[in-house]
DNA sequence: TTGAAAGCGCTAACAT
DNA sequence: ATGTTAGCGCTTTCAA
């Protein structure tokens, strides 16, 4: 029952630090040999109660936590998730001073996650666009060795990324994805029957011209969403006027276009559906400076459920997206496939969607 | 010039992986010993420049990449640094749906400075209200051993993390923090001043009965806000009326519960200052409740900019606070102290608000 | 069921 | 100015 571990001196920098407890301790401490430490520690069969008791007290006794170094050093898997957030999205937010609630809401999911099941989470950015991405992507991969990796879009979407991670053999899970969904773990919503719902839901409130601002055409989401909007008109046998759809870019100056087109192309316009919150709020301001009130002359609905749509007056209809239980189950996922005698799930996961009933759209 | 690495075969997920480059690799490449890579890699001295260039060349070509658990394990030092997040705040922006905009745009700033420096983030959560804090923060430390620590608020203000901090020798940068300046490195923002120049703004629009909204007592934020909205009272001799000053709690709802006490109490009250945005948000829908439009019948303000801030109708005036650019200063900061030749910067570390003029506050 | 010994890929003393 | 060698704290063969 000696010591634990010795003091060492930090030269460095003046300071005097309590050598770290090692396996050796544990090991010394419960009169056994590290190796059956480990055999505890990591669950292992062929253990003895006894010994497994002897070491859980020694461990706890002590305080002990294995090095997340040494083990992804010397094993073949490491409990470190890597989540991938595109940098120029990022450097965007930054300049305009905003936070990303998307990603802080995946993020927060994934943490959760993480904690539940001792996995750490650390956060990289890498560059989309760089001609040099898989090289990049590989010396990010070389460095850390992390166990899993979590996409985040766009990157989730990305072939290049997609292509650099099956090479290294690592695993991945893809939240958002819209393509390829056989490759990694997939985990979802349905944008186009969320969209169908919405559209569904304006013509349930009676109206029949409902005018659509899309997102950027390259955007997957952009074209699920618009598809959604077009096969609920045919559902209920509407027809399709192209003059009532516009095109956005998910901001909220396009918003404001997008309205202002709208209101002079559309005769008998009362609905509109902008495909994301951003988008809404600019068009509701849009309205109001046309001299129309929402949801009195017009109503008016989006995509996201952002936290300003709580705030806006009117309050926005919307759809919600679950994107912190996506990432937990994106998590749940990814750790699943580490273990080593996992199956991979065949198909991708969906998670349900809520449409958020507030003020700004009303039956007329 | 051999063949790098060989080919290993990962038994355990019928998967063939590359060996990865080591550092082996690149000096059989140039002929040098890994010493001399190392102190390539390092910036150390006493290198030729033919021998560095010859190191360089390799390292290039082989794409080659230092492992961070083998230089944390190592070495005295890593460049991983821990951001620890409060596990309650996040739980319950998980309840409501919410992402953390504050932190959000805190780890854009941090992480943007990473890159550059080429550290890496891993962020975890910690419980600030357990009762065994201290043991599981030791555990985190011996887990993950991270160069330094960027704490976020609250925990930028909480003793027992800094004890463990100081007693387990980790350096660490605090962000927003407002007791015990000495310890570590913090970076924070003037809110008394902030909070002063808002309320002279308002004084200066003609106002003279200038309502107040506080934050939860219990915060140091609460109490600065408004000492700095005192503090300007008196500076320019309007005196100070208690009924002008209620409690609120940072939520909406009790800025709507202010609002309506305020209207309630001060006769001829023509501002608010509502010392956070989410308060303010609720007062504006609380004065509409009670036929009252801003700015028109009352100037109202509040302090953060969050995002809804812009979208509220009318735009709120406040304070914004430069979080990006407060975690990126504290991860220079950080990173500045981890060089063996530092030298720790006496004072806190001030950064500029803004006070942004929209329209909810107007001249009378 | 348990243990001894050999690495994992680096950094850090200690040569030369 | 450059190289040799011994760990860091684990997991992983391979023996017993």
């Amino acid at each position: 029952m000696g010591p634990v571990g010795g003091a060492k001196f930090d030269v460095a920098w003046r300071r005097i630090t309590l050598a770290a407890v090692t396996i050796y301790d544990v090991a010394a401490r419960s009169g056994v040999s590290i190796k059956s430490v480990s055999r505890v520690l990591n669950g292992e069969p062929n253990v003895s109660p006894a010994l497994r008791e002897k070491v859980s007290r020694a461990v706890e006794a002590l305080g002990y936590r294995r090095s997340l170094s040494a083990r992804s050093l010397a094993g073949a898997t490491s409990s470190l998730i890597a989540a991938l957030a595109d940098a120029a999205l990022t450097i965007e937010h930054w300049r305009s001073g905003r936070g990303n609630d998307y990603l802080s809401r995946l993020e927060l999911g994934a943490l959760m996650e993480c904690r539940k099941a001792d996995y750490h989470l650390m956060v990289e950015l890498v560059d989309h666009g760089a001609e040099t991405l898989d090289r990049e992507l590989m010396a990010l991969l070389a460095a850390i060795r992390p166990g899993g990796v979590l996409l985040t879009p766009p990157n989730s979407d990305h072939g290049t990324v997609l292509d650099v991670l099956d090479q290294e053999g690592v695993n991945y899970a893809r939240i958002g994805a819209r393509t390829q969904l056989d490759r990694g773990f997939c985990v979802s919503m349905d944008e186009r029957q969320a969209s169908f719902d919405m559209t569904a839901y304006l013509i349930s409130l009676g109206h029949r011209r409902i005018g659509f601002i899309t997102g950027p055409p390259a955007y997957p989401a952009s074209q699920l969403r618009q598809a959604g909007y077009q096969d609920a008109l045919a559902a209920h046998g509407l027809a399709l006027d192209e003059a009532a759809i516009v095109e956005g870019d998910f901001t909220f100056p396009s918003g404001m276009r997008g309205m202002t087109a709208l209101l002079n192309s559309v005769p008998g316009l009362t609905g509109v559906f902008a495909s994301n919150d951003d988008m809404a709020l600019g068009a509701l301001q849009a309205a109001a400076a046309a001299g129309l009130s929402v949801p009195q002359d017009l109503s008016l609905v989006g995509f996201d459920d952002t936290p300003s749509a709580l705030f806006s007056t009117p309050t926005l209809t919307t759809i919600r997206q679950p994107v912190a239980e996506m990432a937990a189950e994106a998590m749940r996922g990814l750790i699943g496939l580490l273990k080593p005698d996992s199956v991979r799930p065949d198909g991708p996961m969906t998670v349900p969607y809520e449409l958020i009933r507030r003020q700004s759209a009303r039956a007329i």
